[in-house]
DNA sequence: AAAATATTTAGTTATATTACTAAATATCAG
DNA sequence: CTGATATTTAGTAATATAACTAAATATTTT
């Protein structure tokens, strides 16, 4: 067996992690479709606080999973890639793992 | 937009949270050919203790990732299902991401 | 310019994670 | 049975994460 380099695995590491936590992947999923949302529709339909969200939405984009994109009083959130999209959709769809 | 549901992504989340660490995935990577391997030759490759080791198995394992198999003194972990190859390759063979 | 709105940043606290050491358990060899 | 080997479990300390409140920033409206 090869010996571990911990740089190997280390950004798509953080891509995982960024995608463990049920509030982040649930946001992930609402952009799924392609569709653009902004910070405000998030906080009201997971109800927690601005702050909090903000740095959700912070961790996914330095992720590099999504991208911000500020018009007005608002910022705007989209998906960065549509190449994230098989990776959901393959635990999505098994139920056995 | 939907509200959010907590369950709705709990497994799915703990799923990436377990693939989340640069150690771990590149366990996983490790049994993706199919075939199985020992804790021993990861305590090896990876150059951490034993019940650090075990530790990081134990989340896989809980995750359902990956299955241990006792014979002898020894205990072989491999995969759990192929569903998991997948979402390891997308993200994989993307350096965009 | 002042007030209102949307979001981020900073600071705080509770909880979770990571890696360690030491001790426990299980199996094999003599 | 005894000692050696492989692994797990328990306990611990340092670090990271998650959520909060309060303050700062940026943009629009009045």
């Amino acid at each position: 067996m090869l010996k571990f380099d911990k740089n190997c695995c280390r950004h798509e590491a953080e891509v995982f992690k960024a995608l463990g936590h049920p509030t982040r992947l649930w946001i992930v999923k609402q952009l799924a479709d392609g569709q653009e949302h902004c910070v405000c529709e998030f906080v009201e339909a997971v109800g927690i606080r601005f702050a909090t969200m903000s740095q959700h939405l912070a961790i996914l984009k330095n992720a590099g999973i999504i991208i911000d994109d500020k018009r007005g009083k608002q910022v705007f959130y989209r998906l960065a890639c549509p190449c994230i999209l098989p990776v959901l959709q393959c635990l999505g769809e098994k139920k056995q793992l």
